[in-house]
Order: C-alpha cells, then structure tokens, then sequence
DNA sequence: AATGAATGAGGATTCATTCAT
DNA sequence: CATGAATGAATCCTCATTCAT
C-alpha cells in the first residue's frame, strides 16, 4: 500500500557524484548546520536513506565533498606553476587565469566559501587543507615569487614573506559574490591585472 | 513550580556588554548555528534566561553584535581616510595601521570573520554592512586611490577599477589566524608593506 | 542607580482588591495558564513581586478569585429564592433579573466561565464550587419548583428530576457572548421569558 | 550524534486516527495550553517526534480535531431536521435523541466542551464554528420551530426570538458531565423531556 | 513595603539517523 | 538496493517565582 521504491539503480558511482553536487549546492546555500539531509537527498534525486548508504553520516559527506574536490585542484595547480624556465609573471598570470576557469567561474568557488566558514568547526578539514592545500600551493608560488626575486624581477621582496596575499584576490572575490554580488560586481580581471602590474617590474626599462 | 536565582543585578549596560562580549567569543569559535544561548550565558555568568532580558532573540543578539561594532569602526575610518592633503601613501599606510590596531589586533576580528561566515544567513546584515560600510569604505578607498592617480603615483590604475582588492589583505589575515594559525603565522606588515611598495610609484625617483 | 520603589502603598485591602480587578480581567481574557502574573501587575498598576506579597502564588490568586466572588453570590440568592410564600413564577423571575444584574451584566459574566474552563485542571475549584454554589443553588431552585409543582403550577414535573436546566439559560449566555457576542447577541430576556411562560401554567386558566 | 527508532510504521491513516484520538483524550482532559504534545504521543503509543509528521504544530493538530469532527456532524443534524412534513416535536425528540447518541454519548462530548473553553484562544476556531455549524444549526431550529408556530402548537413565541436556548441543555450536559459527575449526574433525558413538554402545547386538549 | 532583575524548569519543535518493508 | 516513517536528543524560548535593594 506504500510506493514501491525507486529501482532506478544508477551507477553506483553516478550516483555518488549526484549526492556531491546536491550536497555543495545545499550546503554552500545554507552551510553545514542548516542544510538538511533530506534537503540534498532532495535534490539528488533520491529518498533520505539513499544517502546514507553512501555516507555514513553528514559530517563525512561534507568531508568527502572537501576532500574529493582538492586533489583535482592540487595536481592541476602543480602541473601550472612548477615550471621553472617560464617567465614568472607569465606563470602566475597562467595561474590566475587558472584559478579563475577552474575554481572561481565554476561552483567549486562555493566550496572555498564552505571551507573558509566550517573549518572551524572541523579542525581536521582545517588541518587536512592546510597540509594537502596551502602549504605546497604556498611553496609553488614561493618558488615563482624566488625565482623572479633572483632575476631581479620582483618589485617588493616583502612578498615572499607573506606568499600568502596572492591568494587574497580569489578570496575576497569568493567572498564578495557570495555575499555582495548584488549590489555590484568585482572586477576580477582588474583585481589580478593588478597583481601582475604592480608585483613585477616590466620586463624592460619603460620609465615614464 | 520553578526554582530560584543566585545571583544579583549588575550595572544594565555592562551587563549587556558582558553578553556582547560572551557571544561574540562563542559565536566567533561556534558560528551562529552551533552557538548555543546557554553557552553565552554561561560564559557571561548568568543564567540562560537573563539573556533575553537584554535580546529578545538569538538572532538579534547576534545582529546587535555586529551593529554595536559597526558605527566606530566607520567613523573610525572617516577620520583617518578623509584627509585630502595628506600624501596617499602616507595615508593609506595609516589606514593599514588602524586596521591592524582597530581591527585585527583586537577582538573585533573575530567579529569580520562572523560577518564573512553568516552574512549568507542573514542578508540584513549583509544589506546593512554594505549599505553602511563596504559602500562609504569602498568610496574613501577610492577617493585616495584617485588622488594618487592625478598626482601621477599610482602604478596601476586597474586598481580603480577593483578598489576591493586594498582590503583583501585584512580579510585574508582574519581568515588566516582563525584557520592556520596554529601552522604558521601570516605577516600582517610584509602583507601591508608589500601593498604599499607596490601600489605607489617612489616619491622621487631611485633606481632604475 | 536604579529606580527606586513606588511608596503609594495603596490600602492594603484596596490593593488586593486591585490585584484581583486585575486578575479577572487577564484571566478571562487570557484563561488561566495564558495569564502572565506580570500582566496583572502592569494592569493593577503595581510591580510584579507585589502581586506574591498578597498571594503565595498564581493558583491561589484564581482560587481566591473565585472564593471571593462566590461569597455574595450564594448569600444573595438565599435572601431571593427563600421567600416561601411568594408566587413561584415571581420567584424565579425575581432570580433570573438577579442572575443578569448581578452575574451576567457584570464582570462575574467571565467569572463564570472562567470556571467552567478551569476547573478541569482544579478539581478542588470543581468541589468548592459545587458544594457551596451548585448544591445549594440547586436546593433553592428545587425548593421553588416543588412548591409550584404541590400548587399544581408546574407544566411538566420533570424538570423536578433534572432542575439543572433552571441554569442552562445563564450558562449559555455566558458562552455565547464570549465566544459569538461578535456574531450576533443572545436575546437573553426573550430567554429567561421563554423559560417562565413554559415552566409555568397560567395563574388562572386562558384555554387557546 | 543521535538515537534509534524502536517501533514501526502503521497505515498513515489509522496512524492520524490514532493521534487525533490521544489528541482529544489529553486536550479534553487538560486543555490546550496544558496538554504536551509528548503526553498525546505517549497515549497515541508513538515517539514525540511522529505527531509532526501528520501536524505542522500543536495548534494545527487542535485545529484538525475540531474540523474532522464537525463536518459529519452538521450533515447528520441536517438529514434530521430538514424534515419539513414531521410533527415539530416529533422532529425535536429525534434531534435531541441525535444529539445524545451521535455527541454526548461519545467522546465529541469533550470535543463540545473543548470549543467552548478554548474558542477564546483561537478566534478563527470560533469564527469556522459560528459560520459552519451554530448559524446554520440555529437557522434549522428556527425553521422547525417556526413551523410549530405556524401550526399553533408552540407555547411561548418568545423561543423564536431566542432559539440558542434549545441547545442550552445539551451545553449544560456537557459541562456538569465535565466538572460535576462525580457528585451526581444530570438527568438528561427528564432535561429534554422537560424541554418537549413544556415547549409544544399537547397534540390534542387534555386537560389543564 | 515594593520592586524588577535574575533564574531555570518546562515544553514546542527540528532533524540526523535507523531499519522494516 | 532504495525508501521514508519513526524516533528522541538537542536547543530555543517563556514565565512563575525569589530576593537584594
């Protein structure tokens, strides 16, 4: 007398990667306390239970979605900026541009916003981004930014000891579309062109 | 049918101001969501119930946090930044300066971080925030920019077009303590130092 | 620092006379467990720890509410029905104008109502009431209707079996205007004169 | 982070019955304010939690109490008294005779009584129950006692200028059942009687 | 005597999680 | 495999009651 279940028996593969994007997109709407369960099911697809044949429970689904959309980032970002003949600002304008096609124009920028909010209350996620994330995404640039500096190329060598503040555009830009986007754009292409102008000296002597 | 209290009255406003107080470390260490309102009274060392003498709800505790902090922060920054004689440079390294002495050096860190966090949850504040703050921030940032620029000091004038980027380093620096740390600390004043040896050409000319 | 205490101590009888004005007034409008002791206060014009100088707690308040109104009540119908040699028709028409004069015109209206809703969860107000208003009253009203009834004026005797409905009038009058007076009134003297034109044979003998 | 269910599911219908039945136990037996929607889970032999999935809230499962049980109701006092061609006290001993079988002798005797004490409390509950069931129940009493008029057989016309009064009784039932059984009962059937008697003239002339 | 700030028990409601079907 | 009904811990909020001033 109930409705029978749903057999449509997706790949089970499939269907785990149906639960992720549910899960970034309800948890990036509401963040970790206020999304549902049922929510993500919801949206997947599929019934309350289903999720938990995949994930144990919530707190590993969130993990999982952290996790499974880092590696990815991680050998990409390898493979961009660990080349040691290119120009560095050549290399760090392929790393903006990289940034922005694959993290910041695509729904993964939910997830450094999801991140930036919840590693608090998951230190292991804070402390699973740093080791996996920042530390060899900090020594990638660290290199570039030396490798310019010994070419004489770097404007202010005060950068290499906070490598960090490259990052600092794409944060804030996570940031200001999440919570601003509609009270006016962030122009990103000014914000890194910035960074490229200002970071470096021009190849040649163009003084004004 | 009930039971009695322990304690006695406390002048109101500080008693107000030491649940501010509470609930800005609990919900700074907790989010919105997990912060619970017996956690903040019993870290202002009264009972749950006296909260709500002085906010009628959570939410509105927690909106009165981040309106209380707002006002002298804003006038803060239109003191300092509304100087149009002063050199550009010299001024926004003193509104480096404040940041770190006004902002980040003190707890109202926590407090942007909360914004950034919950602004999602609340589009009030969000609405307020930049309404009150980003806008007329935003504005006075931009005047100094300007002025740097008609002077002929500005590096790159992209800069105008992504006035934002001059405080991505602060926001950067909060997120970074609250998250990493314990693995390392960000350089605030190499951050700023680089900022300001960037964005504005030398006063005079030296090397090349 | 504080404010300092009213000192209008009002005569202590009056102010307990306030207190349950007051009380009455909240307690209709609200029912016994909607009632905030603090409203009563505030409509009694005075604190709310004054109301426990004068009643231990909330439910002696309405049990003395009630004790105190039933009193005059039952003394005065004594002093009407016990007239043994007056007409009975009189009698009882002398008794129903003193129900709408001194009950339903009056703020005792909700009283009563108040104690049909309440009772339930005070079965000690149930007792009290019965043994010293209905069971009395109940004796009164018999006394009445047995006198009709060996005059030979009675139209149907079996009111003496169920002489309960002599009340039925007043109680529902009270429930209509609480509950429908918005929707209509209740023409209570064409019920009170429904009941004595029926209960009653004419004096003399009028055949149709 | 939570516990386990224990029992298993039972035909959502049956289910809601249930509820509704515990709902009207405990609401008849405390009164809305006080009755916990953990009691009425209890009786209904369910988990607190399960109640919220057949009512959005406390307030909305008084509500359905009352609607579920009215409409039945109306439609049978209906097919009774719209019987133009029946002897008027013919059509009135059945109604009563309905009203003791379909309503006191069950438990929409407490549902009556329910009303009356909470109406107070939930306007609209009021509002339904004077547009739905009093207004058109008073229009066809009205219409059979009109008839009696008509014919000449009605004692006193004052009835048609209050007609509520024919329900006095069976209000007065239900209240003393509530609140006084335990002294005594009301004589119900001597209470209609007496109504019958005393409201027609006798079908012929027997007597004065 | 009068006050109202402070208290915490009590109850409505939500939602992660389980498991019978 | 999939489902969603059932569960109860957890948390917000209210308000009777106390007692320092």
């Amino acid at each position: 007398m109930n409705t029978p279940p749903k057999r449509r028996t997706l790949a089970p593969e499939a269907r785990r990667k149906a639960i992720l994007d549910a899960a970034l997109a309800v948890f990036s709407e509401k963040g970790f306390a206020n999304a549902r369960i049922e929510d993500i099911a919801r949206r997947a697809g599929i019934g309350k239970g289903t999720v938990y044949l995949y994930f144990p429970d919530k707190e590993s689904l969130f993990k999982s979605l952290i996790s499974d959309a880092l590696g990815p980032l991680l050998t990409a970002a390898h493979a961009t900026l660990d080349e040691p003949d290119l120009d560095p600002r050549e290399t760090l304008a392929i790393f903006f541009e990289m940034v922005k096609t694959e993290v910041l124009g695509t729904e993964k920028r939910d997830l450094v916003l999801l991140m930036a909010m919840e590693m608090r209350n998951f230190p292991e996620i804070a402390e699973f981004y740093h080791e996996n994330i920042i530390r060899s995404g900090l020594a990638l640039i660290l290199g570039v930014l030396e490798r310019a500096e010994r070419r004489g190329a770097l404007r202010s060598s005060k950068v290499l000891k906070a490598p960090q503040v490259i990052f600092a555009p794409a944060l804030l830009s996570v940031i200001w579309d999440a919570n601003f986007a509609r009270f006016g754009d962030l122009d990103l292409d000014a914000a890194f062109g910035f960074y490229l102008d200002t970071l470096f000296k021009p190849a040649e002597g163009d003084t004004p």
